[in-house]
DNA sequence: TCTGGGGTCCTAGGACCC
DNA sequence: TCTGGGGTCCTAGGACCC
């Protein structure tokens, strides 16, 4: 059997550890740029704030109802995910981090009649140890383990945050799950399958595996397998090596010169290139898109990517930048209005097994050494000391992205510890 | 005024090769 | 008269996830 764990509205909680005067009280955090709201407290759900809503729409609640806004702390998140997976790792060896705040634990070798009392026991370890609330849900496979954590979810207080999928009950609960709740089943898909006459869960069960993998493809056919209890994704404990990495803003505005746009990618593969050398890896291809506003009027939307392949994998920010710059262009169109723009490294490898070309191309080690040096100041006096020119004035910036309402670095940086007074 | 960002996987079509 | 077919690789775009 599989467990899934995952945190109660995890960044809230994660704040209410360090204050608890956030306890009781209507919590949103918001997502990057406080665009709108990722995390939300039952409070805040009691006051009809929706997942992804935007912020503007619902600061009015600050003064009507003592609704409370966070910047997003990944900091902070990160920090309390690793402690979680910590204690998580007592109750058995076999854990997979699945995201910043849910694990799947492999509880193949426990009893039947002993999983419940697991749960709870682990639950309880991970409140007590790091104070954040967590539900489990538990079945034969890792899709029926997460439909069995969304019930746990929606029990709550009731059930206790425990759902344990099985036996005859189990067919009574996917009917009452809306297909669109099922893991890796999304609005495109719901549709479809809803044309078929699939509307829950388990109508979603009962569906011809064939015609699954007709109409939904490989991953369709997998869904339904895995709620029949076939298990076609097994835990894994490694994480695979990363593919790609990206640095992405949606404008303040919308930006109707090139030279906007070619400032942005310019600071974007800037920053994608620290990140890439952070992580001691290479790209070989550089991909840039730039995208419309999808909120403004359809006829003025658009969706554009072009990529560049390097001749050989690099970690060096000119060469980088040059790519992007050339990938920019050929997209650029005079007249349209630009509204986010991004920069994407793919075909990444470890900067110590990239190929060499044939007479040793590459990143030579004075451009290797210049990279590490403006790594080093940036960490060392703040990010964006040094950089590539192009990049644009600070302060004139479009993309320029606001966290106003950060709380500080509590476990992670020595000046922010909490002080406790006694 | 104000609507996120960073990932993965799959599919389809074109280029190319034999 | 009658002009192949199968494989791989690359790229762009879609869908989904948190």
């Amino acid at each position: 059997m599989y467990a899934l764990v995952d945190g109660n509205a995890f960044y809230v909680s994660c704040e209410r550890v360090m204050d608890p005067k956030l306890e009781g009280r209507p919590v949103i955090v918001l997502s990057n740029n406080d665009g709108c709201a990722v995390a939300r407290s039952n409070e805040a759900k009691a006051l009809g704030i929706g997942m992804g809503d935007p912020y503007f729409k619902v600061k009015h609640l600050e003064r009507s109802a003592g609704l409370i806004a966070l910047s997003s702390n990944y900091a902070l998140y990160g920090d309390m995910s690793a402690r979680v997976l910590e204690v998580l790792r007592r109750y058995t060896p076999r854990v997979e981090p699945y995201s910043i705040d849910e694990s799947f634990l492999d509880w193949s070798g426990v009893e039947l009649g002993g999983l419940r009392d697991l749960a709870a026991a682990s639950r309880a370890a991970v409140r007590k140890w790091t104070g954040i609330p967590t539900c489990v849900g538990i079945g034969k496979t890792k899709t029926l383990a997460k439909v069995a954590n969304k019930l746990a979810k929606k029990a709550l207080p009731a059930a206790e945050g425990i759902c344990l999928l099985a036996g005859p009950e189990l067919q009574e609960l996917l009917a009452a799950l809306p297909v669109g709740d099922v893991w890796g089943v999304g609005p495109a898909t719901a549709a479809k399958v809803q044309a078929l006459g699939v509307s829950t869960a388990e109508d979603l069960r009962r569906l011809d595996r064939r015609l699954a993998r007709q109409v939904l493809g490989v991953l369709g056919q997998k869904i339904v397998d895995e709620l029949n209890g076939l298990s076609c994704m097994p835990l894994e404990e490694v994480p695979p090596p990363r593919k790609s990495l990206a640095v992405t803003r949606t404008f303040g505005r919308g930006v109707e010169q090139w030279e906007g746009v070619s400032e942005a990618l310019v600071a974007f593969t800037s920053r994608a290139g620290e990140k890439l050398r952070g992580q001691g890896l290479v790209a070989s291809y550089v991909r840039v898109f730039l995208n419309g506003d999808r909120f403004g009027p359809t006829d003025g939307y658009f969706s554009r990517s072009a990529g560049v392949s390097l001749p050989q994998p690099s970690g060096d920010t000119g060469v980088l930048v040059a790519a992007a710059v050339s990938a920019g262009q050929q997209l650029w169109q005079p007249g349209r209005v630009c509204r986010r723009a991004g920069v994407v490294l793919d075909g990444l490898y470890p900067a110590a097994i990239a190929p060499a070309g044939l007479f040793g191309e590459g990143d030579g080690p004075r451009r290797q050494a210049l990279m590490a040096a403006v790594d080093g100041l940036n960490r060392k006096m703040g990010a964006g000391t040094v950089g590539l020119a192009g990049a644009g004035i600070a302060g004139r910036r479009v993309w320029a992205t606001t966290s106003a309402k950060r709380t500080p670095c509590y476990t992670t940086r020595w000046t922010d510890l909490p002080a406790v007074r006694a």
